[in-house]
DNA sequence: AAAAAACTATACCGATGTGTACATATCAAA
DNA sequence: TTTGATATGTACACATCGGTATAGTTTTTT
């Protein structure tokens, strides 16, 4: 049980954020980390690597914080489509707010053939699914519409914020949310 | 008027697209122009002078290329919100489409006082201030309102489509739009 | 033809990129 | 206390980064 791999991937995750993840020299990750190369290639084989397992743990923390504040502040299942968006502004205006990770990280590796793209494709891909599963839940006919619509507003209110702070896409958001579960609930 | 300029912003361009900005290198950059560093950096003081100017002719052969298309095609200004998405889908599904430049620039450069970050937040200014003067022209009331969440649509559509090639967001994404201008038109 | 301008070729600068070789320090097991 | 594995520090290899210096070549203008 190694503290310091626990430190480096934090670290990372911070500098990546901030920063950007082709701009963060492994040199920088491990100088704010206390350690040396040699210890961050001994739990990481490449930067790739140690990339690919902080998307994981943010995408990770991400879907586990939203389950959890869903799962104790609503009871029906309907109610959770309706309280979603309270959530995610809640997640988006947090003031260490700098951007959803999967989105930045495949506008940075463009190549679909890229492992992190590929990684971050998928998680886009699961935030939906999951999306589709509250809807689902809400007894809502066509699941899959409402939920592409639903991240569409997401990722872009998250992408927005991250291009200006206190932008508040997400009210608006909230605002066409509540529009189109509402027509979803009728059609 | 020197041709080479050009050459160099389109292969910039085609390749800032394609690999990242970052993780695209000038001598790249001269080598598949067909140049030398040296007239590179006579057009262009810096990299990321180049990047601007990019970034600069890419929005503007967007607005353009979509202004021409609304006003070649439709009559009423109504009519251009509802063909707006139309458009959209042509210029996203277009085969040499690799995502909007200031959305992914953004991500590059998430630091707000970098100035390619600026000139990507300001390129999304504009664009949501073009749709809220089509929603104006339209006789929308809350234009403003109606404008961001269209862009937001349309940025996450954008993004998603990046993300993987043929999800077929946009479909959605106009599905969407459809109920929100409805929504607007009578509210 | 002469001169000015545009372009190319090559070599280099210092800084930084990822990744390693090697030697030392630490510490548990024997 | 000796052994052996793990963690660490230093130093470096090699490539590439953005950017420039110098010199030579082509093209355009006068």
């Amino acid at each position: 049980m190694s503290t310091l791999r626990d430190k480096i991937l934090h670290v990372a995750s911070d500098l990546f954020q901030t920063r950007g993840i082709n701009s963060t020299g492994v040199d920088t990750i491990v100088a704010v980390a206390g350690t040396t190369k040699m210890t961050l290639y001994k739990y990481f084989h490449s930067k790739e690597e140690l990339i690919l397992e902080v998307l994981q743990k943010g995408h990770q923390d991400f879907e586990t914080w939203l389950s959890d504040k869903l799962n104790q502040n609503t009871k029906q299942p309907a109610e959770k489509l309706q309280k979603l968006f309270d959530f995610i502004e809640e997640w988006i205006t947090a003031p260490d707010f700098r951007g959803m990770a999967f989105i930045k990280a495949a506008a940075e590796f463009p190549n679909e053939e890229n492992a992190v793209h590929r990684l971050s494709s998928e998680q886009s891909r699961q935030f939906k699914q999951y999306l589709a599963g509250l809807a689902s839940e809400a007894g809502i006919k066509d699941t899959e519409s409402l939920a592409l619509q639903l991240s569409l507003l997401i990722e872009g209110a998250m992408q927005a914020e991250q291009m200006k702070r206190g932008s508040g896409a997400i009210k608006y958001a909230k605002k066409a949310s509540k529009i189109l579960i509402e027509s979803a609930i009728k059609g």
